[in-house]
DNA sequence: GGATGCATGTAAAATGTTACATGATTTA
DNA sequence: TAAATCATGTAACATTTTACATGCATCC
């Protein structure tokens, strides 16, 4: 079947993963979800504040999200929680096939493809030392959901072998 | 030992993959690292001109790049190369351990991290419908070297393995 | 009570996307 | 020779980073 009117524009990574994350928490404050990027083990979503505001303004500009303001103690802050418009939003993002088929960017899958630049036993130590740094240093995404932390070294441990696999055949040449 | 001292500013990915490909050609025209680019599987790097251009506009004043006007019929093109300087970064690029061993962005990572966001059914589905599209759809990175062919594919079916199998931890519960 | 970190942002600058412009060359 | 596409960009706009600003709360 055809994919019947998607809205009208689709949502970019940053914003559908935010979405989720809002709808997860149920409703929070854009600080919390800034929290959410910088605890991912990702390096790419800084979760800066400039990045984040203005994008979940944006978002509330459109009707996807909706505001309320709350006061604690001295202080005052802004909820969010997801309008209509956005579960919809949220729902064609998570299940848009093509976007999610898509292989991504990966820093050694990069580097990999310049293997020729390398001295033989340079790429071999690079590989070594990176994937070490990986596995010793790259933390699990902090949540409360203990699933994640088994996910996350899965995907940890399966891009370790697709490195050495690669490896192993360009050594063979 | 110490990281002796790095180039002042390191090169982003982009900037290093740019490098790279000119590098391995020995000298070319932004043209050619746009088509690179577009010819890559990934999603990310678009190749758009209005980020090649500035940015080897930009790595030229900053010295790394060299250039020569060359006249091709009733055409002019310029071609670039690296400078001393540029050899250097690139070097530094390739060899830095933590940014090589960053795991970078990976969409259906992203979704699976929201797998109870899905129905059951609908998860499963969403996941096989995804890694078929993969595996038909996302074409090897275009290029002279046949090993790039094979490690393309090997990267597919470790992505495909661990999609999998978090899929069965998750349904695990 | 001073330092550190939490929580809330804003502003300027860098970067990247989208859309346009233009002429040359190839192909149908 | 008309259409396509190669090759070269530029301009306006959107997004993101970096850096700053501010006040509250906590810990040392």
């Amino acid at each position: 079947m055809p994919q019947s009117k998607q809205c009208a524009e689709s949502l970019s990574e940053l914003e559908g993963t935010t979405l989720a994350i809002i709808k997860e928490a149920g409703e929070c404050t854009p600080y919390v979800v800034r929290d959410v990027f910088r605890n991912s083990p990702t390096e790419n979503w800084s979760g800066s504040a400039g990045a984040i505001y203005p994008l979940i303004a944006r978002l509330e500009k459109k009707g996807i999200l909706l505001s309320t303001e709350e006061q604690v103690g001295k202080r005052k802050r802004t909820l969010y929680r997801l309008s209509a418009d956005g579960e919809k939003a949220l729902k064609n993002w998570l299940l848009d096939v093509k976007s999610g088929a898509g292989i991504g960017l990966d820093p050694m899958r990069t580097r990999l493809a310049f293997a020729d630049m390398y001295g033989a036993d340079e790429l071999h130590e690079y590989v070594r030392q990176a994937m070490d740094y990986m596995m010793a240093e790259i933390p699990p995404p902090k949540s409360d959901n203990p699933l994640l932390e088994k996910t996350h070294q899965i995907w940890l441990s399966h891009r370790k072998a697709a490195v050495e696999e690669i490896l192993l055949v360009l050594e063979r040449g």
